[in-house]
DNA sequence: GCCGTTTTCGGCCCGACTGTTTTCAGTCG
């Protein structure tokens, strides 16, 4: 068995056709369609080679049309586009490259290939330096040293910074922001951060102040600035220490509706929102909405009046992802989101018992604080030496303890383990062992170099044992760190069904693990989520926010995530057999959702 | 290249900033 084309790879492959497109000075429109047709294929939670394959008609999916459709179809059976090939066989081949340096444009990278013979961003750098760069129309001095500045700091830093890391970033340099101007009435996060992406390339802040003009200089001077990007009347772009971008948009309390939204994006988003609001007669800015045929520009302090003003209901940004959701807000059907406060239990916590950073106490202390019902400590298991794995006997002993803790709590407290699922598929923990425990989640840590299909199977057999509850963090990845594992996902969330195992989104916010596409497969296939932090230190626990928002991204609403649930009907899921779980969770989402609808 | 409760042809989102120009092209988001 091969490893099929993922959707990835035809994303990648439109991606770079639109590039060349554009180097080649094609039609924009056109290019706009290679690039909206990846945006969508992005975001399918199902393979799309695999519909090909099976002979689907592609043209269902929005922005892909007869050529792309057929051009899809020919990658899936031959591996090759020829018209890809031929496009790639007019430009040097590292050309791409060139566009990924900042300032680098289409235009300005056909100028150097053409006139200077460019092949590589080594070659670029060398034509920057020796004035040669300079010499291209419309290049001069200044400019050839800024991109000789870009292509160094570029080698300097990584492209995309994980959301953790940004959203860290974020709240240090809004707390500086603030104390550096007296007039700042309001700091939010638009952009990648605001949706919640699992990375952020660079960070938009929108300042509502009363003096919207102090908010650019401020920014400019603040200790952690290493460099200043732009510095104009509307806007401000400097680079922060991590070596983080942040793009500063300023203005008056009237204009935040419109800001937001038009700094929220997606790109994507905002070019269907346009098209729909021209529609209308109207034309959309960051300043508000303008009557076309009046020219009068109408102003809104929210979102939810800007959108409403179009006809729509606030689309939440998580979902302004440039696929359906303008349809859904049309006909009234976008999904009402699962939030942080509908969970009623964190099922993934470890103590200082194995590689916790708290005592046992303290963890279940700080759980209850949280306000939640229930809640499974999960140390590893022996396995995991590097962890302080425990053995049968701790793990008894830790048993003994965590019972004895549950008369100082109302929320319900499980003996749980995060039990490895060793090279074999087989747990790491005898039968005998694991039935001891209240809640078990089995994950991989180690061997994850395996071959797609002896991953696969390894996962699937940790599934059908009958003392598994979910499956935890399962592709491994770590973000800008470690790749995912290679596995069949779609096998894996049909054997999650068939054996009525329920999977986690780790929101470790390194981790987002399921990603939100294989949540939502996930959730299509009426396979039970879980939101666990893997909290190691009580400070962890907040992160069930970037949890939630993988969820969210995902269009599950709390129905779908099984702690969301109270008590009771929780804990009649996990007492019933797996067998009979999968039936008994359809029943929980079905009363759940006419519940809402009554 | 895609698309349609105006259209199967003729449209296709919008503005800030920079550096190179001498009125604006190119880049970015």
């Amino acid at each position: 068995m091969t490893t099929p084309i993922s959707n990835d790879e035809i994303v990648r492959l439109f991606n770079n056709m639109a590039a060349m497109l554009e180097i080649k000075g094609d039609s924009v429109f056109k290019i706009r369609a290679y690039q909206r047709a990846a945006n969508t294929i992005e975001q399918l939670s199902w393979s799309l080679a695999a519909a090909a394959t099976a002979g689907d008609d592609l043209r269902k999916i929005p922005g892909v049309g007869k050529a792309i459709s057929e051009k899809v179809q020919e990658y899936v059976a031959t591996g090759h586009v020829a018209a890809y090939d031929r496009l790639a066989e007019e430009l040097p081949p590292n050309v791409l490259d060139l566009l990924e340096v900042p300032g680098m444009g289409p235009k300005t990278v056909k100028a150097a290939v053409d006139e200077l013979g460019i092949g590589s961003v080594a070659e670029l750098e060398q034509a920057a330096l020796d004035g040669r760069l300079s010499q291209v129309p419309r290049m001069g001095k200044k400019s050839a040293d800024n991109i000789l500045r870009h292509i160094r700091a570029q080698r300097m830093r990584s492209d995309r910074t994980p959301l953790g890391i940004a959203s860290e970033t974020c709240a240090a340099v809004s707390a500086q922001l603030f104390d550096a101007c007296p007039g700042l009435m309001s700091l939010t996060p638009a952009g990648s951060l605001r949706r919640w992406e699992e990375t952020i390339g660079d960070l938009d802040l929108i300042a509502i102040s009363d003096n919207p003009s102090e908010t650019g200089p401020a920014l400019a001077s603040l200790p952690a600035v290493r460099e200043v990007l732009v510095h104009g009347d509307a806007k401000t772009s400097v680079v922060v220490d991590p070596g983080i971008q942040i793009d500063l948009r300023a203005g008056e309390p009237d204009s935040l509706g419109a800001m937001l939204q038009y700094f929220t994006g997606s790109q994507q988003h905002n070019i269907r929102l346009r098209d729909y609001a021209n529609r209308q007669g109207l034309s959309l800015n960051e300043y508000g909405i303008t009557v076309m045929e009046t020219g009068e520009v109408e102003r809104f302090a929210d979102e939810a009046s800007f959108y409403a003003r179009l006809g729509l209901p606030w689309i939440p940004p998580e979902l302004r992802r440039g696929a359906d959701e303008l349809d859904l807000a049309r006909s009234g059907n976008l999904p009402d989101l699962v939030t942080e406060s509908d969970l009623k239990g964190d099922l993934h916590l470890h103590s200082d018992w194995s590689d916790g950073k708290f005592p046992l106490e303290e963890m279940v202390a700080a759980v209850a604080d949280m306000g939640y019902q229930y809640m499974a400590l999960t140390d590893h298991s022996q396995g995991l030496g590097v962890a302080n794995g425990l053995t049968p006997d701790r793990l008894a002993r830790q048993i003994e303890v965590l019972r004895s803790l549950q008369d100082r709590y109302d929320m319900i407290i499980l003996c749980g383990s995060e039990v490895d699922i060793r090279a074999d598929g087989a747990m790491d923990f005898p039968d005998d062992v694991l039935a001891m425990l209240d809640w078990v989640i089995a994950s991989v840590h180690n061997a994850m170099t395996q071959h797609r299909d002896t991953m696969t199977q390894r996962i699937i057999r940790a599934m059908e044992n009958p003392h598994v509850a979910a499956i935890g963090h399962a592709s491994t990845r770590l973000l800008g760190r470690r790749d995912p594992v290679d596995f069949d996902i779609e096998a894996l969330l049909q054997t999650a069904r068939e054996t009525g195992t329920a999977m986690e989104i780790n929101a470790a916010p390194e981790r987002l693990d399921l990603k939100d596409t294989n949540a939502a497969r996930a959730r299509e296939l009426g396979v039970p989520l879980v939101i666990n932090t893997d909290s190691h230190h009580t400070d962890g626990l907040t992160n069930r926010r970037f949890g939630v928002a993988v969820a969210r991204r995902a269009q599950c609403g709390p129905e779908h995530i099984l702690n969301t649930y109270p008590p009771a009907e929780f804990l009649a899921w996990l007492r019933s057999p797996k067998a009979q779980r999968t039936r008994r969770f359809d029943a929980m989402v079905a009363s759940r959702v006419s519940e809402s609808d009554s």
